[in-house]
DNA sequence: AAAATTTTTAAGGTATACTTAAACAAACCT
DNA sequence: AGGTTTGTTTAAGTATACCTTAAAAATTTT
C-alpha cells in the first residue's frame, strides 16, 4: 500500500521505485499483487502513461487515509513519550491523602494533559489493587516485603502522639512510652500501617495500651481526640492544621516521633509509562530535602 | 497490527493465536516487534494477566480505525464491481449526440450511482481524447484502422440526402448520384466522418459536388438546408424530427442511404471497469434489432 | 530505423514470518 | 508445600514473501 500510495503521486513505476529506494521490478510486482488482492486492475497503461482505474482511485483514497492515521499514531505515541499525554492512576494509603492531592495538583499544573485518577484506601485495599495491577503507582507508609514490588522512600513520615490541650501528659518533657499505657488510646483499624508501626513501638517498650475506640479513619481519630475521649498517634502531616490552631497538641514522648517514610511503589516487573515515571521522579524530587529528617 | 488488534479483544496470547490460526510463539514475537517499532511497551504482564499501556491503547485505537477503513475499501471495491458505484466517461462524435444522451438517461436510471460524463466532439477531437485515454468509452461512426482499438458496431447509422421541401429533386424516384452534383451542397468540416463517407460515395460515382457552404455542425447544416441554401447528407437520426414536421424532406438517391454503423470503441488494452463494460453491453443490447438494418 | 526510456519477466538471494520443541513462569489444586 | 495445569517466551529450523540482478519486451523519442 505504501508503494501504491507513492505510485499515485509519481504516476510512474520507475520514479516511484526511485523515491522508495527500490527497483522498478519490485514496484511492478507489488502493484500487480495489490490488484490481485483487490480483485481488479488498479491502474491501466495506455502506451507508457499510467492511469488509475475507479478501483485504483478508491484504493488511493484508502492508502491516504491509512497513512494519515498512522501519522497520527506516531504523533500520539510521541506525545505519550513526551508527557504531553497519558494517564496516571495513583493509589495511596489513607494517611497519605492529606498531602498527595496537593502534590497531584502541582504535577497536574506541570503536565495538564495527563489524566489523573486517585484511589484512597487503607493498606490492605491498596495492596489488593497492586496485586491486580489496577493502578500505575502506589504511595505507602510501609514497603511490602514482596520481592516483586519496588518501593522507594521519598519523604519523611513522622508519627507523633497527640492529645487534647488539657490532657495530663501535655506539657511534660520526654514522657516515657509506658506512661501512655495509662491513658485512653484511640486506635486505627487492624489493616492500618500506622497502627502496625505504633503497636511495634509499644511492644518494644512493653506497653499495653488501653484501647477506648477503634476507628476507620484518621479524620475520625482527630475528632475523637479533640473531643477529649483519648490520645492517639498519627502522622504529623495529618494534624498540622490542628496543631497550629491549638485544637490538638503534641505529647513529647521518648522515642517519638517514629521516623518512618513515605514510599512510592510499583510492581517491579512493570515498565513505567513516561507519565508514571515522571510523577515518581516528581515525588522524589519534591521531597529531597525532607527525606533525611 | 492485525495480531495486535485481535490481542486487544482476547487479552491473551494463546487465545489470539488460536483465533488467527497461529501459534502463540508467532503472536508473542509479533507483539514484541510492534512494541519495538512503537518505541515503548504496548502491553504489560502482571502475573499472567495482560494489560494495555497508554501506548497500547493508542495503538489499539489505530488498529481499529485502520481495519474499519480497510473494510470500507472492501465495500467500495465490491460496489464498483457490482455497478453500484463507479464512473462512466463517454466521448462521442458530434453526430451521435442526437441519440446518445437519450441512451445515457436510460442507463443512468438503471444505475443511478454511476457518475456520468459526456464529451461531444468531432472525429478528430474524439480520437485525440482516445489516444490520451481521457475517457472510458467512445462512440464513433467509423472505426479506427488502429489495431489497438476495439470497435464494435451496435446500431445502424443511415446517411440520407436531405433538401428543403420545394427543391427540384424532391419527389423524384431513384435520383442518380451524379444529379446531386448539379445542386448546391452544404458540407461538414474536413474532420467529419460523415463527410468522409459521402465523399467516398460521390467519388465512386464520379460526382463532383458544388459546395456552397462548409459548416461545423449538423445543426447548422439542418438550418441552412431548411433555409433553402442547398442540400446535404446527414445521419438519419439527426433529422428525424424535421422529416416528420416537413421542414426537411428526403431525396431518394440511388445508392442511398449509406448504410453505416455506430461503433462503440475503446483502446484494446484497456480492461473495462464494470460500469464501462455494463454500458457497452447496454448499448449493444438496446440496438440489437436495429443492427441488421 | 536506431536509441533511449519504461515496464515486465525470470531467476536467485535475503530477510521476514511462522512452526516445532523445549524452557520458563505463574496460578491452581489437592 | 509440591505437582499439575495454563500461559508465555526462547531457540532453531523451515517456508514464504520480498527484493535485486539481468535480460527481454514494449513505447516513445531522436
Amino acid at each position: 500500500m505504501e508503494i501504491f500510495d507513492k505510485l499515485t503521486v509519481y504516476m510512474s513505476i520507475t520514479r516511484t521505485a526511485g523515491a522508495l529506494g527500490l527497483t522498478p521490478s519490485a514496484v511492478s510486482i507489488q502493484i500487480r499483487q495489490l490488484a490481485e488482492v483487490a480483485g481488479m486492475p488498479l491502474i491501466e497503461q495506455i502506451g507508457k502513461k499510467l492511469f488509475l482505474t475507479d478501483a485504483g482511485q478508491t484504493m488511493a483514497l484508502t492508502c491516504r487515509d491509512v497513512f494519515e492515521r498512522m501519522e497520527r499514531l506516531n504523533q500520539d505515541l510521541a506525545a505519550i513519550q513526551g508527557l504531553e499525554k497519558g494517564q496516571l492512576r495513583l493509589a495511596v494509603i489513607t494517611t497519605a491523602k492529606y498531602f498527595v492531592p496537593r502534590l497531584l495538583g502541582k504535577f497536574s499544573a506541570l503536565h495538564p494533559n495527563i489524566d489523573l485518577s486517585l484511589f484512597v484506601g487503607n493498606r490492605k485495599a491498596v495492596f489488593e489493587r497492586m496485586s491486580h495491577n489496577q493502578d500505575d503507582l502506589y504511595v505507602l507508609g510501609q514497603p511490602s516485603k514482596d520481592m516483586d514490588v519496588s518501593a522507594t522512600p521519598f519523604s519523611a513520615n513522622r508519627l507523633i502522639a497527640i492529645a487534647y490541650p488539657d490532657h495530663p501528659l501535655v506539657g511534660q518533657k520526654s514522657v516515657p512510652p509506658i506512661k501512655l499505657g495509662d491513658a485512653f488510646f484511640i486506635t486505627r483499624e487492624p489493616g492500618s500501617g500506622t497502627r502496625r508501626a505504633y503497636e511495634d513501638f509499644f511492644a518494644q517498650h512493653n506497653t499495653r495500651l488501653k484501647i477506648r475506640m477503634e476507628l476507620g479513619s484518621d479524620e475520625a481519630i482527630k475528632q475523637t481526640v479533640a473531643g477529649k475521649l483519648g490520645i492517639s498517634i498519627l502522622s504529623e502531616s495529618i494534624v498540622q492544621a490542628e496543631l497550629q490552631s491549638g485544637d490538638l497538641v503534641q505529647i513529647d514522648v521518648q522515642g517519638l516521633p517514629l521516623r518512618r517514610q513515605w514510599y512510592v511503589a510499583h510492581p517491579i516487573k512493570k515498565v513505567l509509562a513516561p507519565a508514571t515515571a515522571e510523577f515518581r521522579n516528581f515525588l522524589i524530587e519534591q521531597h529531597r530535602d525532607m527525606l533525611l529528617d
